[in-house]
DNA sequence: AGGAGTTTGTGAACGCGAGAACAAAATCCA
DNA sequence: TGGATTTTGTTCTCGCGTTCACAAACTCCT
């Protein structure tokens, strides 16, 4: 791909504007394809990866498409090969170094999750605004003052960092983040955060993603229209 | 609400079929509606909720009219009586019971989080398939069996759980909670569930996330197209 | 009272993503 | 070799969600 192809393609190639849709699914096929590698399979159909992945074949096979032509009609995709374009086009083929700011319960777990190196990151930090915790021995990490922030962005090359603080110190660790470099972010405090452009910012909210099932869940309940809403919720 | 509209509207009435991306949106307005009550403002307008939302105006008022009219043109909406109508909508004008499954560095977080019962709902288990960890007080609970789980279910009347297991174990912990009953689930663990129809399952996955990131970090650091991906790992 | 200013609620246009369906390409088998 | 079978890559259609833009409805001020 780094050499033109000649014909009707415009000047900007293949890999132009892959759907966002697509990219969020991206990390589901390239989990499946380490299983399927894991359990010793050589290779897969869109049937066999729709099925471990629980999306529409179709749907994968046009998410796939977007990356190139990267399968065998009549045979399917060879479960390696397909694994490392998606991690290659992911960007994961090399550990991403990651900070963690806002080392209460959330970010102590966390640090521990150990299924970070195994996906394409490796955590090089914590931080925390307590200078009480500051010093303090996490697995094979001490955790830092936020005054060395800069220094460990500049030198570990940091640009994506997980904020785990308290929602009402989100929004000044962001800006403390962005100002030393950092250009992603992965928000899990409940608040909203305002960014420059060029920042990305994800957000991960589990109150919201509660509230969402409770709303579904209510409407299975009582069955039918509104029933008697009125006082107390009748729970049934 | 509870009074007629005399006119054209079907009989199945006012808030049916609220799209899933607008119920989506709903915990985040009703987050900053209490935000807006505990700062003292009375009334707000679409404008200024947008702001405090990160949501586009007309969008927001759109989400609101699906509600019904609850807004006052000229003047904006009654922050109290919003945030009380989109928490009855939701359902979490009263706490729901939550359990969670797996009391790892996960789950010891959440079952720490504090935010919980001002959101709608209320831990009332912890359930963990080790027999060791069974006994075990974190907070005001005690850390129950697997095979309490169907007595628990029945006695608090759950029906939504949280699964902070391995992925490994996942799938198994689904199909027991199904069968005891739990009709929506929230997913840690990395894994595909699979669950009968009628069983809400909404997934939460942190490398995920962080992999959406690296792709976006990606392109943003070779700008243009690709550039030089090449040493090592040539494989192609 | 009436006109100017605000802000909601919604109709209409648009773009994106999902899914069905099928032609093209490869394998397999007789 | 050639036909049957499998499976990809892609075209087409449809529906949903976002956004614009504006009329309707309310307040405020003179």
């Amino acid at each position: 791909m780094t050499h033109m192809r000649p014909s009707a393609t415009p000047p900007d190639d293949v890999d132009r504007g892959i759907p966002e849709a697509t990219i969020a699914r991206l990390p589901i096929y390239l989990r499946a394809l380490t299983g399927l590698a894991e359990r010793g399979m050589r290779t897969a159909s869109s049937e066999q990866l729709a099925a471990a992945t629980g999306v529409n074949s179709a749907k994968l096979r046009k998410d796939l498409s977007y990356l190139g032509s990267y399968g065998t009609r009549g045979v399917g995709y060879d479960v390696e090969y397909l694994r490392y374009q998606i991690a290659r086009e992911i960007g994961v083929t090399e550990d991403w170094p990651v900070l963690i700011v806002g080392i209460g319960n959330l970010g102590q777990a966390l640090s521990n999750y150990g299924g970070f190196s195994s996906r394409g990151f490796r955590i090089v930090a914590l931080l925390d605004g307590d200078p009480a915790r500051v010093g303090e021995q996490l697995g094979d990490l001490v955790i830092s003052s936020m005054d060395d922030l800069d220094s460990i962005v500049a030198r570990e090359a940091v640009s994506i960092a997980v904020i785990a603080t308290p929602g009402s110190a989100a929004q000044g660790v962001v800006d403390r983040l962005v100002a030393a470099g950092v250009t992603s972010i992965l928000n899990f405090a409940p608040s909203v955060l305002t960014v420059p452009p060029g920042v990305d910012v994800r957000k991960v909210d589990l109150s919201i993603e509660l509230q969402i099932l409770a709303y579904h869940e209510q409407r299975k309940a009582h069955g039918g229209t509104q029933l008697a809403v009125s006082d107390e919720v009748v729970t049934l």
